[in-house]
DNA sequence: CGTGCTAATGACTGGACGGTCAGTCAGATG
DNA sequence: CATCTGACTGACCGTCCAGTCATTAGCACG
């Protein structure tokens, strides 16, 4: 039994764990497409089958439920580097001007101009009802992305470039442009369209005048 | 035949319009209820039945449709007196500061403070798949408070109370707060709680000094 | 009190879909 | 080549529920 555990697997599992990785991201990507067509409850199940080119139980060897499905595929999908980013930003120590632009770039090419756009709409839209996905995004990105905006703006505080601590006190200031620019893309782009570059560019200019600015 | 649609009316409708009244008002108190605890798909109109006091057929008397019957909440709970609002507002003719600390005071208590907030999350989550209900809304709010908040800002500038038009072009910048306070109450605000009001007073307060002071 | 009408009911139907599992077959093994 | 294995399949099961409709309740009227 040693043997064959030792031996066969090093073959076969070898090939197999390549196909298994593909087949789960095949699996992952239609549910992305699924979900986001039709949310949770009405996505189908042979649909997300269909699409990744398995037969409907073939899922279940992947994923327990479709709940889990529906988990696994934010999982995947946050596997943002907002890690990396939120180190790089801290180690290269610029300006906390120029970070926010770094930021808001980041927000448009990253998120906002991917299908991770997708994945937070998804959130938004199913997080009320599933309460362990919104705890994942909270601990995963939202409270990080708060973190990191407070220290921006509490070292931008004690370096003298900002007079003022609205920013350190309410991070979410910073990056509510951010999700109204999500949302409305999201459920209104078709009908008015919002050139986020321009009002993020806005947004930050009018958010460096004020804390610029004298103090009040 | 005259006579009868004469007489008869004028009494029995006289009560029975009443009645029907109140039994409609019940059916769509009780599906938003059950609309913002489920979401769209997995409400049972059988428990908004319940809920509301009546079997589940008699629904049908009053709406055609579970769809129907989502669009007519959404409806009625849109009769927010925001053309009232508007025309107050821009009657008073106050200045712009006082104008935006009325308007984020009229949505922490009309909305915010209120199951109209359920009913806004609720087309937060489902207007993605209601192109029709995405439709109503920004056409009933959205579009009517961009002008107003878009007018403020330009009788401002006209009279040399912001010395920049940042808000002009972007009224969204005004409400971001207002959205983002809105999706983190209702999907966060069990995990990490918000100081609506504080965050508010700090965002009007940048605001003001960025679009009072010297333009960039 | 009987008659006629509408409002209301809730058992029922038809279809949809999450999840299961007996069976298939490609490829590994000896 | 014969055998074995387990990944994969898809028909099937049980359940759920939107929407229907035959039946009943409530009420005005003569």
């Amino acid at each position: 039994m040693a043997t064959r555990l030792k031996r066969k697997p090093a073959i076969s599992r070898a090939r197999s764990e390549e196909q298994r990785q593909a087949k789960l991201e095949a699996i992952l990507a239609a549910a992305l497409d699924v979900f986001v067509e039709k949310g949770f409850s009405d996505a189908r199940l042979e649909d997300v089958a269909a699409r990744a080119g398995v037969a409907k139980g073939t899922i279940y060897l992947y994923v327990a439920s479709k709940e889990a499905l529906f988990e696994a595929m934010v999982h995947a999908g946050l596997a943002v580097p907002i890690e990396t980013v939120e180190q790089k930003i801290l180690a290269l120590d610029l300006p906390a001007e120029a970070t926010l632009r770094m930021l808001f770039a980041f927000l448009r090419q990253e998120v906002l101009g991917t299908q991770r756009k997708q994945i937070v709409g998804l959130i938004l839209s199913e997080a009320g009802r599933f309460p362990e996905i919104a705890a994942v995004y909270h601990r995963e990105v939202l409270s990080r992305g708060m973190r990191l905006l407070r220290r921006v703006s509490e070292r931008a505080v004690e370096r003298g470039e900002f007079q003022s601590d609205e920013l350190s006190r309410f991070p979410q200031l910073a990056i509510a442009p951010g999700v109204l620019a999500l949302v409305w893309t999201n459920l209104f782009g078709h009908i008015e369209p919002l050139d986020v570059e321009d009002m993020f560019e806005a947004h930050v200019a009018l958010l460096m005048r004020a804390l610029k600015g004298p103090p009040a």
